[in-house]
DNA sequence: AATTGGCACTCAGAGGGAGGGAGTGCCAAA
DNA sequence: TTTGGCACTCCCTCCCTCTGAGTGCCAATT
């Protein structure tokens, strides 16, 4: 249906929009790119690939600019993911290591990204449910009040105070203590609720109820944070883009943490694949002139939580997943390094 | 050296150009507000006040606008905080009290604060060196890896995994962790220091090793935590007002942590004291045309962080300032209460 | 059948008055 | 000190023209 040619034409206005913002013509891709033949010739592709949808013209004589559906052709069939630059490597590296803590890595990955894309970057903390449990603490803070803290093995720690009815024996604690550390030593954090079903039956009678509040509050903290923490940073990149439904909208949805768990996408069990979301393919109302590329990251091969970038959907597919790939990469071997 | 129908008319001056967005000139002064001279007098009084630098015409024959002088001495004399209504102070205790955590109050508050005054909000973490110590706990994750948590009363909790260089006994720790709390229970961590200077001496000797390694990491907890966390939201509120420096220099300072530091002012004493920054005020190059208002918050009238909100200089002043001091308090009564 | 040069056509955007109108400063009178 | 009157200033908007990049189509060429 497109030859060879009719293709060379698009990728060419796609890199021409892309790097002048402005509707290319005919004779300017002649000059630009040497396609060997004239802008006559090159006329008559474009009118086909306006037929069929791949670009579109702002206004009669005016040049063209691809459309969503030309950029979905451009990033599936005529772009390859472009690497980065080995001194860009080493800078993420060393940046990336000098995290001391969950809260840092995330943080520092998330102005990282930005500052590599020049756009906003979207980073989600590393899923509970998927991540399994290091270690699990309860502490006597006061006569009747305990401190649940859970670690997972992607360094999260968790904490919660417990109210108990009555005084808790320093015993009974460490009793139960040792129990919930056997049961959940290594264990999946979706898979708690079945590992400490048969938990109080082992408990002696008296601390029964006891036990039953640590595990309801430590259920619950596994469902409260299903929705998981987001955040983002680059936001000032935005400002140089014009959008045509408004750089406040984009904003806007920019601060609803449902909108950005969306923008992501799934978390797939298959690590590294970069997806791209462009315009209209964006299940947001505000984010339509957007587009997203993402990437999940995670330790070994199991996928914990999802990063990418948000930018208008002129925009520079190959370099910007280069970067989202690398970064999610260098994510993953901090976490499992840590 | 200004009579008060000149004052009144600064107000007017202000109040009209805060709402319209234009300047105002002399007819339509003596139209919307009740003066009872006519728009000559009105006239000289304005090439008064624009001689002393209170007003400003963008050219010649338009209206004047208030230069950040005239802000100034609006929000100095002439103005009163405006109490928010009933109805919003009950959304915001609702609001407010649902949180069961340090994050989620701080994450609230910010975002309360933006839908408030619809423009951006800036919270800072309850001060860590300002606050005490509820519980210290440590816990043993693997051979010769600890997990110290430091609790305050803040409701804050730090952790920090420590690497001891050999195998240490279940009771040293047991004992170490009697002595950290005994030492620390109730301290301002600001003197932790302090308070933990001769702990080494009361540790068996094959324990000084690991009591070192412990108070390294404990001390290095305090230090690292002294650049303080800051959240903002409602960036998109922003887009709304057009900037003479550009959107983009605002978003860009929003996102330096040291510049948000510096824009909140230093953390006085003085706990519900607002402070307004206006325009040129501002230490901040990005942010010469924007106006913050802050206060501080804390438990009891120990100030333990800041809060405020920034927009254009052609700001709601009375409102805003009302809406930061409420929050500021209600913040308060929620740590307390927690 | 594909490519090419030629040519008329379209239309966004820049540039340039013209007119309206809001607002001012100044002055003389009350 | 206040007021009405008046001439003046200039920003903004509207409208017009003109230019030029870019197009679509057609007939000629390969």
């Amino acid at each position: 249906m497109l030859d060879d040619r009719k293709l060379a034409v698009l990728r060419a206005i796609v890199e021409d929009y892309v790097s002048t913002n402005e509707p290319v013509g005919s004779k300017a891709l002649v000059d630009r790119h040497n396609l060997g033949v004239s802008p006559a010739t090159i006329r008559n592709d474009m009118a086909v690939l306006e037929e069929q949808g791949y670009i579109a013209q702002p206004h009669t004589s005016a040049g063209r600019i691809p459309t969503d559906k030309g950029y979905r052709l451009f990033v599936d069939r005529l772009s390859t993911v472009k690497p980065l630059s080995a001194a860009e490597r080493r800078a993420i590296e060393t940046f990336l290591s000098g995290a001391y803590d969950l809260d840092d890595v995330v943080g520092r990955t998330v102005r990282l990204l930005a500052q590599l894309t020049r756009q906003v970057a979207v980073v989600q903390y590393p899923s509970l449910t998927r991540s399994s449990v290091r270690h699990v603490e309860l502490v006597p803070v006061a006569a009747q009040r305990l401190l649940l803290v859970l670690i997972t093995n992607t360094g999260r720690v968790e904490q919660r105070v417990i109210e108990t009815s009555n005084d808790v024996s320093e015993d009974s604690i460490t009793h139960l203590r040792a129990l919930l550390n056997t049961c959940l030593d290594g264990c999946r954090l979706g898979d708690v609720p079945t590992a400490v079903a048969d938990l109080p039956a082992q408990v002696p009678f008296e601390d029964r109820a006891v036990a039953a509040a640590v595990l309801s509050v430590l259920l619950e903290t596994l469902v409260e944070n299903h929705d998981e923490k987001i955040v983002f940073a680059g936001a000032a990149n935005l400002a140089a883009v014009d959008f045509s439904q408004g750089l406040r909208q984009v904003l806007e949805a920019l601060e609803e943490q449902v909108v950005l768990m969306r923008l992501l996408g799934e978390v797939g069990d298959s690590s590294n694949t970069l997806t791209v979301r462009i315009g209209t393919e964006n299940p947001d109302e505000g984010l339509q002139s957007t587009s997203v590329v993402a990437a999940g990251y995670g330790v070994g091969n199991q996928t914990l939580a999802r990063l990418g970038v948000l930018g208008p959907t002129r925009m520079d597919y190959p370099g910007t997943m280069g970067a989202v790939r690398a970064v999610a990469r260098y994510v993953g071997q901090i976490l499992a390094g840590s």
